[in-house]
DNA sequence: TTTAGCACTCTATCAGTGAGAGTGCTAAAT
DNA sequence: ATTTAGCACTCTCACTGATAGAGTGCTAAA
């Protein structure tokens, strides 16, 4: 069976299971007597002792007890965990929650986030969808005052883009209106490559506006992602793991720095709509995160928009329940966006 | 002088900014090693045996030297910083930066945000700018699929908020422009209670979306404040200060619950624009703030829009650059808004 | 009023000690 | 061949002096 015996792998779960929930090292007395093995404490050893030749655990120090490694909690999310799922009244609430947020757009986002920190019990980190490609949806001019115009372009997704335009000399509303209708005529459902090659065509009040929506729409593609949402930080930095402040500068940085999460993201996810990964300290690759654990998934529907949303906490978390959010949240997110991106 | 002989000032003055700097207690010697004073380190002593008397210092243990207590960094921000700015290049390089950014209405904050934190050298929060009271200004209704409905309503000063609307039966683009249309001529300019009391004269699908509107506008009113950006979390956080997790408990929850975030700044700014405040460990209202200072301000135009910006670090933090740093960002920001406002 | 000098106090550090925890190993039992 | 009981061993943790160093407070002289 996989290298380990059904009772290492009993074993090895209870370690990770006892450790989660206890925070401290792991003995083999705690083990036969908390869990009720039938088997004795020297018997226990001998399997703590194999499964730690073999990677799974560490010893702090000679006479402590086991902690799992990286590959020990490896193991465990990949063949101890099992299918997981949140208990059915949990995901009744959560899926009120979003059912009367249904309506209100602007809502969706903090509300996962909060909802995913609470579930999951560790810091949420949701990102905002992002069109594969925008497409024009809708322009709309704003006089403001004098030479000022406010210019608001939604996008096909809904999402919506501001931006303040200079005159050069005052235009009224309608006159503006005149112009938006134009572009909206000429220009819906189009992406941004597409708009500039007609741009041409255009007097050259339309052609400067054309070329300020065309700019507006490649910085959207390139920086939708950097919109963020956070929650839970303060909670998990009470873990006694962040107890020393250096500890936790790794879980602050994911959490606070875009562009480290970026990489992050870009690396342990790729582009597609897909399962919930799991990173456990950092993987090697990152070594400030060498303390946390990070469980990832892109919510969206691939080819129109994607987002990324996951929960980071210490490597000592609870997998079982943070999959099981992750999973959840996503796919609530996920028809969120296929609604609005279905026409 | 106020209490205090001027030696005694340049004594607290020096122990304040030397503790600021080294963040361990300060000790006669070093005062007259480091500063050149022309009086013994025994004269020093006495003085600061007195400071320690009045309240402005203390000890951590007999044979340490010289801490400032809160009282003592208040003497100091109020009493011996003086007029301080910023070094004019700068202002001038941030001034540049808000320059290139004018036209890029949703960069304000962001930017704002990110100035501030590494200006003052600490964590920087800035509120997005709330109404006094929101005003119409454009409402657009966009067809998505179906019933569905994506309500973009632009309010006054640049906000824009959208919402989803679910239609008995569907309606073309155009049907919806017309309804647009009529409540843009309608309602521009109005406030949502003014707009409550017009509904009436509608037909019922006009009603309906107005009822959204006002309902919209009257959440805007409530909630813009809960748009907080953020930056810079993670470099104060290595400050020796909050090494032990607890102590940073104070600092990550300022900077990350909005509803405590909200109570401190109801309680140090009130609502009108005016100049920075500066609280120090927390004023002995807040106790997990005992160790941090926070240096706030409210910008933008009273009686229009107003939001909140400021400054949070150790209360052993760099008041005279915080200070500055907050004075100008909340003037930039002040000048943007007004720009926005004015009409 | 200032200063030199000195006694005093407190910390930080190191070494040493004993208790306790938990293991690893060995030899006996199943 | 496995399992188990028993015990020696190791390492941590908490406590205890003991010491050096830092810095003060006080006193008496300048």
């Amino acid at each position: 069976m996989d290298g380990l015996t059904s009772r290492q792998q009993t074993v090895l779960g209870l370690v990770v299971r006892e450790y989660v929930s206890s925070a401290s090292p792991v003995s083999s007395r705690a083990l036969v007597g908390c869990y009720g093995l039938e088997i004795s404490t020297a018997t226990v050893r001998n399997e703590l002792a194999l499964l730690e030749e073999l990677g799974y655990l560490t010893h702090p120090h000679t006479s402590a007890g086991r902690v799992p490694t990286h590959q020990g909690y490896r193991y465990f999310v990949e063949r101890l965990l099992g299918e997981v799922d949140l208990p059915l009244h949990e995901r009744r609430t959560i899926a009120h929650q979003f059912h009367q947020a249904r309506q209100d757009f602007e809502q969706w986002m903090p509300l996962a986030t909060s909802v995913l920190a609470r579930t999951a019990r560790g810091a949420a980190l949701v990102t905002a969808p992002q069109a594969a490609e925008s497409r024009y949806k809708h322009l709309q001019l704003i006089s403001t005052q004098g030479r000022l115009v406010l210019l608001i372009l939604v996008l096909r997704g809904g999402t919506v883009k501001q931006q303040l335009l200079t005159l050069v000399e005052p235009l009224s509303q309608e006159a503006l209106n005149e112009i938006g209708d134009r572009l909206n005529q000429a220009y819906n459902g189009l992406a941004a490559d597409e708009i500039q090659a007609r741009i041409d065509a255009l007097p050259s009040l339309e052609a400067d506006v054309a070329i300020l929506v065309v700019d507006i729409m490649h910085r959207a593609d390139m920086h939708a992602a950097d919109i963020v949402y956070r929650d839970g930080l303060s909670e998990v930095l009470q873990q006694p793991e962040f107890a020393e402040g250096e500890k936790a500068q790794g879980l602050v940085r994911v959490m606070e720095e875009r562009s480290f999460l970026g990489v992050v993201l870009a690396d342990a996810l790729g582009p597609e709509v897909g399962s919930v990964r799991v990173l456990i300290g950092g993987e090697g690759r990152w070594d400030e995160l060498r303390a946390c654990s990070l469980v990832l998934a892109r919510y969206g529907v691939t080819g129109f928009a994607t987002g990324a949303l996951g929960v980071v906490g210490p490597t000592r978390m609870l997998y079982g329940r943070a999959i099981s959010a992750v999973r959840f949240v996503a796919g609530l997110l996920s028809d969120l966006v296929y609604d609005m991106y279905a026409e």
